[in-house]
RNA sequence: CGGGGUGUAGUUCAUCGGUAGAACGCUCGGUUUGGGACCGAGAAGUAAGAGGUCCAAUUCCUCUCACCCCGACCA
């Protein structure tokens, strides 16, 4: 990609009134454009890295048996009416009437994937099921806040598996918790998996996967030794306690929610009628969990924790490119560039090429610092036949030649 | 919804009773290229909206709207 074709460019300049570090740095970097409070557009780069981002948690769902779809965002009150949800999620749900037929905007998928169930005439054999998607949740949140982390439109991966016992349910509860865990190690994320309530999904516990971050609106306690972890809305302990797993000591910090679980049990069928027949000719129940991870929160609780004071720095997994490719413009290197480009493509590596003329060297270091592609690479009269390697994370620059470069890039 | 803050050029801000100015960005011409270059020329604004006070309002007052922050609430 030629930078001189990317929309938008970078601006120097941070909106009027932005706080939050994610806030700041993904607009002026170009990757996000805020149309009104709560709600984003994904620009070419920050679209990018939620595609990354999505493939990650694809690939590691997938890996667990479960299978892709694509659910409605429009829902009719009817079905939400089953649960009584239509009224007590009313304060999250957006609802509106047209033509006397009363709608909903989703903000999740529960209902919808009962009604899946229930509808397709299934038999034991067809258990366990493991259904998701990526789709957009729209939430009445009272007040929209911290940039991208707290939308009222935002995208969100939710899956769902229907069982046919507890234990089959708890079981997969904790290999998705696995996978979970699995998903934001690849993107270097350290996450806490917490004891949380279930808000309106369920009365039984869930559990989320928080990140320690100052700009957090989650308090958690967690041990510094083991895993044990609580949300403060429903923590028996505090600060300082000893841990009552173990013997380490019980610590604080705010963090961002970036996934939650919940083991949903049987309510959503019982109310719908999914009912499966058992062995002996008895009607039951399924057993629900649901399962959701944030891939735009993600994008902005990537850049809270990976930043400095001249932008973001991407972890490579979910970069926008993997290379930023930077000419210090002078007759004798413009074919030379030219040439590492093809050549960089042509191995099929991801880069972006900065190809602007009349622009001098440091305004393209400083463009490239604030994108924060993890490797930059510099062709100039001084690298001469070589080509300079950096990391946007470190200071040290090495000239290497391309086919070390190549080598190191594979 | 309660409290606070801010709305002036595309963006970030200055001006604060006598109807607007800078920087960045943008356009044109030229010179530049290792850390957000330089020179020259230029385009760009019903000062968020409505009402009020005043000889006169971007400036003071009232209401409305929008955005940001704190709180309540929430995945």
């Amino acid at each position: 990609m030629k930078y001189s074709l990317l929309f938008p460019k970078t601006q120097k300049d941070a909106p009027r009134g932005a706080e939050a570090e994610n806030h700041k740095l993904l607009v002026r970097a170009g990757f996000i454009d805020q149309l009104m409070a709560g709600s984003f557009t994904l620009l070419p780069l920050g679209f990018r890295v939620v595609e990354k981002i999505k493939n990650i948690i694809r690939e590691e769902l997938n890996e667990t048996g479960a299978q892709e779809m694509l659910m409605p965002l429009m829902h009719p009150k009817e079905v939400w009416n089953e649960t009584g949800r239509w009224e007590s999620a009313k304060e999250v749900m957006y609802q509106f009437k047209k033509d006397d037929k009363e709608f909903a905007l989703s903000f999740t998928h529960e209902e919808i994937v009962v009604d899946l169930i229930r509808k397709h005439n299934i038999k034991l054999s067809d258990f366990p099921l493991k259904l998701y998607h990526f789709s957009t949740k729209f939430r009445h949140e009272l007040r929209a806040k911290s940039g991208i982390l707290r939308a009222r439109e935002f995208l969100m991966k939710d899956l769902y598996s229907a069982h046919l016992t507890q234990v089959d349910m708890q079981k997969y509860y904790e290999e998705v918790k696995r996978a979970y865990i699995k998903i934001f190690k690849r993107m270097e994320l350290s996450v806490k998996v917490v004891e949380a309530s279930g808000g309106v999904f369920t009365d039984k516990n869930s559990h989320e996967f928080q990140v320690l971050a100052s700009v957090g609106e989650d308090t958690i306690f967690y041990c510094d030794k083991c895993d044990f972890a609580q949300n403060d809305e429903i923590a028996k302990v505090k600060a300082g306690d000893k841990c009552p797993t173990c013997d380490g000591k019980i610590l604080t910090s705010k963090a961002i929610e970036v996934g939650n679980i919940f083991p949903l049990g049987t309510m959503y069928a019982e109310k719908m009628g999914a009912l499966y027949t058992d062995e002996k000719g008895a009607q039951k129940p399924v057993w629900l969990a649901s399962y959701g991870i944030g891939p735009t929160r993600l994008l902005g609780t990537l850049v809270e924790i990976y930043h400095d004071d001249k932008g973001i720095m991407w972890p490579k997994s979910i970069s926008p490119f993997e290379v930023h490719l930077v000419h210090v413009e002078d007759p004798g290197t413009e074919p030379t560039v030219q040439k590492v480009y093809d050549a960089l493509i042509e191995k099929g590596i991801e880069v972006l090429w900065d190809d602007r003329t009349n622009v001098s060297a440091g305004e393209k270091f400083a463009t490239a610092d604030l994108i924060g592609i993890p490797i930059r690479l510099v062709v100039s009269k001084k690298t001469g036949d070589k080509i300079e390697w950096k990391e946007r994370s470190g200071e040290k620059v090495e000239l290497l030649s391309f086919e070390e470069v190549i080598k190191r890039l594979e």
